[in-house]
DNA sequence: GCACCAACCCAAGAAATACTTATGCCGTGG
DNA sequence: CCACGGCATAAGTATTTCTTGGGTTGGTGC
């Protein structure tokens, strides 16, 4: 071990003082273990064995060689880019166990700062705050455009893109709370405001009441990615500013190999 | 504990450096452990556990709340003075396990030597060194008178001491190696040499021998407290001298416990 | 909004522990 | 008889570990 003999000897007249018992009887030709001392070998022999599988693990865990990830997602970032993440995942990492959360970002922020998730994949509109919790830190890692989604044959289906404006007088259907406030603030800059006759955050259901005419909407890019209702026309709106992606971890979960790793395969998922 | 706290976030830093991982995130009220953290928490756990388990085996052995001790001793001591002194183990530390392993002292020595036994009951007759191997250490626990046995109707029988002298022209039993040494100084020293028939160590076989009339000999106490065949008859000798007994162990297995109190025990057993 | 408090970190010094070097003893074997 | 293996002891040094006495941060109560 390295240990020059009377490190030896100490620690073993140390260890029968602790022990108020005799491990070894001093012999012509070394040491024979005592009845105490075959007892607290057998012991001291479960507690290295015990502190390499300590070891082990953790080695384990800084390698990504196991592990646990757990990445709560708002739905379409839930059916596009984090699936992909997962899947750079697996092959970069394949004994790392990765589990989606999905939750819009305010209740994902929750889930991180309550300890129940390790990563969040949040969104922000272009003029909205982008707060975290105290204690939490986010990354942006990337833009998602918002489209205009009209009903097939709506008037101004055919042009390339369309202006805000032409739309004054259309009904509205409306996505989650803070998408709502935002294309409220919107339309307010374009001189109106919008006449609102559903809301749902579920971009299926959007684009079903658009379908079926009741109205048009907006939907980000990664929503049309996910699923895209063939009765409905997606259009560009010039000068809309897209939403921005972001990643929130507990301040210090930057340094947890499984976060990192994680953060990095969304990134790549991203923008490869 | 009894530790300050800043001893304690410099353990774990140290560990978390040796981890390679985060242990604990900071949060606002307190701590909260990582996957790894509470990984090596289950391990900490269990090595507490062993560690206690040691402690709690070496104190047991130190209070002979467990253990073993081998006693190796000859016939006539293991059948009167060792189960006397095992009797009296068995109620002073009734879970203390004694084994019994008969061998004649030199045997018994080696035993001792060997570490196959922890405790030889031996003895030496009077005039005979005492030596043990070195590294073992003896302690004197008693004499044993050696006493004349005669058959039954003996032409010596009738007196209540006899004189060697007067053994001149008699046949002889002899004992042991030892023994039928010691027998013959003896003789020698009284004016002749023995007219020695037959040996034998094992105590009834001398008696039959000697109450059938084929010789006469020489047995301790103990060995006629073991057995009296009736039809042998018992006779001082004045000036013969007792043998001695013996307790021999490893120089150090004086400050084992179990062999501390087998030791004791012994020497009550012989003189209460 | 401010002060306060809890919980933690950092740096430096003090205390305790662990290890090494140097030496000696004992028993064995050539 | 001497040399050597194997261990013990003593003293000095190195290292580790703990405490003291500072801060910082973020939540909480008035």
């Amino acid at each position: 071990m390295g240990w020059t003999q009377p490190a030896v000897s100490q620690h073993l007249r140390h260890l029968e003082r602790q022990a108020g018992l005799p491990l070894v009887l001093r012999r012509p030709r070394g040491v024979r273990l005592t009845e105490a001392g075959r007892a607290l070998l057998v012991h001291a022999d479960a507690l290295a064995t015990r502190l390499r599988a300590a070891a082990d693990e953790m080695n384990a865990l800084a390698r990504l060689e196991g592990g646990t990830v757990r990445l709560a997602a708002f739905p379409s970032a839930g059916a596009t880019v984090v699936p992909a993440a997962m899947s750079l995942l697996a092959t970069r990492h394949p004994a790392l166990d990765v589990r989606l959360l999905q939750a819009e970002p305010p209740e994902a922020l929750e889930l991180v700062t309550a300890g129940e998730a390790d990563l969040a994949v949040t969104f922000a509109h272009d003029g909205q705050p982008f707060t975290v919790p105290s204690g939490l830190v986010g990354v942006p890692v990337g833009q998602d455009p918002v489209r205009l989604v009209l009903p097939n044959g709506h008037a101004r289906a055919g042009a390339a893109t369309v202006d805000l404006r032409d739309l004054a007088s259309d009904r509205w259907i409306a996505g989650c709370e803070r998408c709502t406030a935002h294309l409220e603030r919107l339309c307010l800059a374009a001189g109106f405001t919008p006449d609102i006759r559903h809301g749902s955050d579920d971009y299926v259901v959007a684009q079903s009441l658009i379908a079926r005419g009741l109205g048009i909407g907006m939907l980000p890019r990664l929503a049309l990615e996910a699923f895209h209702n063939p009765g409905v026309t997606v259009r560009e709106v010039p000068g809309l500013r897209p939403r921005t992606l972001h990643l929130v971890h507990h301040r210090e979960a930057g340094r947890i190999p499984a976060v990192r790793a994680a953060v990095r395969a969304v990134r790549d998922a991203i923008a490869p």
